[in-house]
RNA sequence: GCCGAAGUGGCGGAAUAGGCAGACGCGCUGGUCUCAAAAACCAGUGGGGGUGACUCCAUGCCGGUUCGACCCCGGCCUUCGGCACCA
């Protein structure tokens, strides 16, 4: 053994190693608790970032700490390697998104291997693999068959600079989550999942998920956006269409003044065609479909509309209303209409405002009036219903059921549930995702691509030119074909798949990666499934978590799964950040994790990542901080050097202990309590590294005792190293090899406390006078509340603070603190 | 606007069930070793006052509960994250 701690060697040896031995290779068996540890797969940019380090650090030690405790577990590694910067890099680059991206997975292979990570590299998977996308392809036509997938023309988000379609969920603050771009508007022909048909049972089962942070079950929770309201229907005066409006507010059906349309609405064109108004309509809803999503439906925007000159009576009592059209209402959600009650309704008070339009008051503070005439703002708290003909008098929240049972008896509406949730957008205009398995015959029409057929392979005959539209819709090879149905000439659709269907089942492909003819094995897919712990950033909260959950829960309706949800446990990680802001490019405030690992090992890189502060909280870089992990690792070496030959021998029995070994003894098991307990418990993995740090001090105090315990000595050694495994796998396993031993330390059972080691003779305890610390003093570890109490009564300083007072009363709490309450 | 999280030394953070605030690390100060430096090791390190034993103040702010509050309750302030005209 070396008297320098040289990382370089000892990573090199390790790594090459664990590549031979595979120790780390994993293979269901029912007779030992399986454990499925996770993190989210990368998309392959070619360069692991600080984030990924992190990300995948914190599941190493998981997997490493459950596998010592005797789990089989479960840990691979695959690439969501399908997706725009490929093709960006082939038009910028003319190299070719596959081979693009099969050099960025190499390599980003080997940066993951140099971190030591304990993968299960056998069960590497990559969405982009042909053996993958065949099964992406399958998975759709299974959705297809069950009636979960449909095809429609849809206003969709297209965003110019890439030429493709995003989803609602790709669209932030009204720009490309990709590129920045002004999204707009656009009408086309596009295949979706029926995600809607789920809205329900995802909402409910959130329940189930006591695993996950509230933070991100409220995020799907608003996501889904669930309310429960009325559809009613209002007469058009002079015509025979009736206006449907939603409304989660039926109790002020009394108090509506006017009906508002969206502009896309249908009924406006019938409604104004042929009228004075026509024109002015027009253009109005022109301007609007002109403007984004954002700019249309921020708050700040003004309400803006215009009165269509017609009419409609409300059904509840026979008031004529005009009816208008405004920015503010969607058509996407609900009926795309609205029924205005300025009274009780912030939106509608404002526009009647504007419009001057008659706010009616139904809903009165309990015990008040209120004036229309004078109100300020819309009263939208609870209180008692008035001018409401049947209903006057009752309190307005319960009396809600009563109002929907009285429109559902008069056949004026019934009940609804809405959701915000829309349905999944998959179609891409792109080229390198996967191909949607569809074909259109002359005869047949829409045909899926039989099973036998698949994959869908992407041609390799295409040219990438900026801006232009998908080179699959220009690769005749790729699109023309012949109906399995008819024998007749069909097309292939050119669309590809959102990258997001490729990532919402691939932890179920890591359980049989392998397997050639079926998508996953179930016997193995049920033996480890669910993931126990998942692991990644809290900006997948909604649409990975989401969309994962939709694709578990439809395969176990379709019977390929007996679970339905995948993820039991889930832990967001914290960004990495520098000067107070995450790592960007675009910021400058970036460091490579080759850097680091090249400066101080890939231990080091891992020890500080995970000690610098929790897993779920932002971390920031600190490279003083790196320099300290180093510092420790160096102690750590130095330590073990110092023992090794003396303790290589091996065999130890801990006979008579003096003072100074029964404390070693004692740290070492409170040690082990305690790296134990951060670990499982709480993840609190940088509370762990300090605790080893504890331990680390206390030995090299024990050093310098005169009298040397070795039996005390080598179990404190060996659980130090042994401790320390997970976090830092190398240098740990070095100095495990130089204690003697000719197995992997991986291979270890995870270190019992010992209750015994525990136990202390005496204690301080804390004397404090009105709450305040005043003494402390040592006194057996077992002395009752009594005998504690008069202990302290007589300390001298005790007694000194107490001269001239009178005491009142005593609280005695054995093992911890005595307080006086005097007067 | 609504929902959620967080505010503790110079910095990252700790206090696991209401019981010694600041573990561990970084930084800083002084020292040992050295021709010198680096490394390593030792000591100190929340703020104020006192020569000193000591003492007062201190976990964003204000109040409450309690023998005792970083922790529980009420009200504010700030920062961050999510949603945002969803009827």
């Amino acid at each position: 053994m070396e008297e320098r701690y040289s990382f370089k060697e000892i990573e090199e040896k390790f790594q090459a190693k664990w590549e031979h031995d595979k120790p780390y290779a994993s293979s269901a068996d029912e007779s030992k608790p399986k454990y499925y540890a996770l993190a989210m797969f990368p998309y392959p940019s070619g360069k692991l970032h600080m984030g990924h380090v992190r990300n995948y650090s914190i599941v190493d030690v998981i997997a490493r700490f459950k596998r010592m405790q005797g789990f089989n577990v479960l840990h691979p590694m695959g690439w969501d390697s399908f997706g725009l910067p490929a093709e960006n890099a082939a038009i910028k680059h003319q190299i070719h998104p596959a081979e693009w991206t099969w050099e960025n997975i190499a390599s980003m292979r080997e940066q993951l291997k140099e971190m030591g990570i304990s993968y299960d590299w056998d069960r590497e998977v990559a969405t982009c693999h042909p053996d993958y996308y065949k099964w992406t392809q399958w998975l759709f036509l299974e959705f297809y068959k069950h009636g979960l997938v449909y095809k429609k023309k849809a206003a969709v988000n297209w965003c110019p600079s890439c030429a493709t379609v995003l989803a609602n969920e790709q669209v932030v603050d009204g720009v490309c989550e990709r590129c920045d771009t002004q999204v707009h508007k656009k009408d086309l022909e596009q295949w979706f999942f029926k995600i809607t048909d789920y809205a329900q049972i995802l909402l409910d089962d959130l329940d189930k998920l006591t695993g996950w942070p509230d933070k991100v079950k409220t995020m799907q929770r608003n996501w889904i956006g669930r309310s429960e309201g009325v559809e009613l229907d209002f007469q058009i005066e002079g015509q025979d269409d009736k206006i449907r409006v939603y409304t989660t507010r039926h109790d002020t059906i009394y108090g509506v003044s006017y009906v508002v349309l969206a502009p896309e609405h249908p009924l406006v064109s019938t409604l104004t065609s042929g009228t004075q108004v026509e024109s002015a309509v027009k253009e109005f809803v022109g301007k609007m479909q002109g403007l984004n999503e954002i700019s249309r439906t921020s708050t700040e925007t003004e309400k803006e509309g215009l009165f269509t000159g017609a009419y409609c009576i409300n059904p509840l009592n026979g008031t004529k209303v005009p009816i208008w059209i405004a920015n503010y209402v969607l058509m996407e959600y609900g009926t795309g209409a609205v029924m205005g009650v300025p009274a009780h309704d912030e939106r509608d008070f404002t526009f009647a405002k504007k419009y001057d339009l008659p706010i009616k008051v139904v809903i009165a503070p309990k015990g008040q009036a209120l004036d229309s005439s004078t109100m300020t703002e819309a009263y939208v708290d609870p209180g008692v219903m008035v001018n409401s003909a049947p209903f006057d008098g009752l309190e307005n929240e319960p009396a809600m059921e009563k109002i929907a049972d009285y429109i559902q008896q008069h056949g004026y509406g019934e009940r609804k549930i809405n959701f915000r949730l829309r349905d999944w957008l998959v179609s891409r205009q792109r080229y390198w995702g996967a191909p949607i398995p569809m074909l259109y015959c002359e005869k047949c029409g829409e045909v899926p691509v039989p099973e036998a057929d698949l994959p869908v392979m992407l041609p390799t005959d295409v040219e990438f030119r900026a801006g232009g539209e998908s080179p699959l819709k220009t690769s005749s090879t790729f699109i023309e074909t012949t109906c399995p149905t008819c024998g007749g000439k069909a097309s292939r659709e050119t669309d590809t798949m959102d990258t997001f269907v490729c990532s919402s089942w691939y932890f179920l492909r890591f359980a049989s990666p392998k397997s050639s003819d079926k998508v996953f094995e179930s016997k193995d897919v049920n033996y480890w499934m669910p993931v126990d712990q998942y692991v990644g950033g809290v900006e997948h909260a909604i649409l990975h978590l989401l969309y994962s959950r939709f694709f578990t829960k439809a395969l176990r309706d379709f019977g390929h799964l007996k679970f339905d949800e995948p993820f039991a446990n889930l832990l967001t990680q914290g960004m990495v950040c520098m000067y107070g802001s995450k790592m960007s490019k675009s910021k400058g405030n970036v460091v490579s994790p080759e850097e680091i690992i090249g400066k101080y090992g890939a231990d080091t890189a891992r020890l500080f990542t995970l000690f610098a502060a929790p897993p779920e909280r932002d971390l920031e870089w600190n490279e003083q901080g790196v320099e300290g992990s180093y510092r420790f690792l160096n102690r750590v070496w130095r330590l073990v050097y110092h023992y090794a030959a003396a303790l290589q021998a091996g065999q130890f029995t801990i006979g008579e202990v003096d003072e100074a070994a029964e404390t070693l003894r004692r740290v070492t098991h409170i040690t082990i309590k305690r790296v134990s307990e951060d670990i499982s418990a709480r993840f609190n993995f940088n509370t762990a590294i300090s605790a080893i740090m504890e331990l680390v001090n206390a030995c090299y105090v024990y050093k310098e005792h005169s009298h040397q315990n070795y039996a005390v000595v080598n179990e404190a050694i060996r659980t130090l190293v042994v401790l320390l495994s997970p976090f830092a796998p190398h240098i740990s396993e070095e100095l495990w090899e130089s204690l003697g031993n000719n197995t992997s330390i991986h291979l270890e059972a995870w270190p019992k406390v010992d209750e015994a080691a525990l136990l202390q003779a005496e204690v301080t305890v804390v004397v404090q006078i009105n709450g305040k610390l005043r003494d402390r003093i040592t006194v057996p570890t077992d002395l009752d509340a009594k005998a504690l109490e008069v202990r302290a009564l007589s300390e001298p300083k005790v007694q000194q603070q107490l001269e001239g007072k009178q005491v009142i009363k005593v609280i005695s709490v054995p093992g911890k603190l005595v307080n006086i309450v005097v007067k």
